[in-house]
DNA sequence: ACACATCCATACCGGTTGGTATGATTCACG
DNA sequence: CGTGAATCATACCAACCGGTATGGATGTGT
């Protein structure tokens, strides 16, 4: 009861922190929001962070990666046919994507373009994520290949950490013109082009 | 000469506050260090801008919009063959990129990530600037079809956007990767694409 | 040569920021 | 029961921010 409690209120401030962050950015978040969101003060927070980098930090670990974990790298790795769970997974962000969801973005393409340049130690976490990410795709090409829906010749490396960059470039044009209608599109094209890679143009994907 | 001279510290201020708003982002942009750059003080700046924001929306026109058309809505329309000229413009980006400029980032992308669901007039203004950079690939895409070079069930509104979109994610993934490596990876991967909407895979793109 | 506008430097201001020092309250444990 | 550690509130601070008011310097038109 005693621990459920602090790390209650300790998850409250990671999650308001992570919502701040999300909608101003790093440097931009007011640790001041972060407590009117909350209901409490500086004492609390300042008891379970050291300083705001270190809350950044955790949101980074502890909402995010743990978030993109749930949502995407664990289900890929555990589909049986996972180029078409890529496919799903994409299917999914797009038609629950709403206003907000667009307006806002993605919470980690935010932060890398904000503090990438400015924190060697965001960049690094950060970084970490991307190539969890880019390694969750590649192996589901691979597993692709041998099931025939990805053709031998392709550069699964390479696909991997594309279809990741259009990814977040996806959610970064859909976020300036504010337009879900935009953001549905380009993820369709990002379908296609996974499909491109599949043997003969337009034929369905079944495995062997 | 009066005219000149005041419009040269005009062009240095706005320059001095471009380099600032790339390495920091806008609202971390501190107009201190920009005239800190220039020799100025806070009497010249607000001579010629009424204020930060003023600044922020000068920036984006005369220097971001301005080198967008000149290094790639010009070159584009003008282009004979713009399919190949687009490819090309990637190439060239692709090939001069430094580590430095792969650590800053895409100066209009960096500002769309942090600015556009804080700021309306921010967001239109660089969402005009989105739309014309589509129409351009638009355009080139739909007399790339015209020369054959693209295949005509393709859809060139969507590809165009998907196309800007990617180019954006490649640079955000790399700014965060800070490896011009991933970056001239990704770019291929899109010239890829692009090739990929032309007739029969693998095949040269001369004209008619 | 006088008046006036342009151009820019200096000094200053209110507000906000992240961070800290201190103290009150509660809880775990001997 | 009491003692020390964990948990959180309050008050306060120096630094920095964008912005303004004022004034001096320079040129320009008449």
């Amino acid at each position: 009861m005693d621990t459920k409690q602090s790390d209650l209120t300790r998850e409250k401030i990671l999650h308001a922190a992570f919502g701040e962050i999300h909608r101003n950015g790093f440097q931009a978040a007011s640790i001041a929001n972060i407590l009117a969101d909350t209901g409490l003060t500086k004492g609390a927070l300042y008891h379970y962070f050291p300083a705001k980098h270190a809350l950044g930090l955790a949101v980074i670990d502890e909402v995010i990666r743990a978030g993109l974990e749930e949502m995407v790298f664990s289900p890929l790795r555990e589909a049986e046919y996972p180029v078409e769970e890529l496919l799903n997974i994409m299917q999914c962000k797009a038609e629950y994507a709403d206003e907000d969801t667009v307006r806002l973005g993605c919470p980690l393409n935010n932060l890398m373009q904000e503090m990438s340049p400015l924190d060697d130690v965001f960049q690094a976490r950060m970084t970490l994520i991307l190539k969890a990410w880019k390694t969750a795709i590649f192996n589901a090409l691979v597993i692709g290949q041998r099931q025939h829906q990805i053709r031998p010749d392709v550069d699964c490396e390479a696909a991997a950490l594309f279809i990741v960059s259009a990814w977040e470039g996806c959610w970064g044009v859909a976020k300036n013109m504010q337009s879900v209608h935009a953001f549905r599109s380009c993820i369709t094209q990002l379908q296609d082009y996974v499909l491109s890679l599949g043997p003969r143009p337009g034929l369905e994907m079944k495995a062997s």
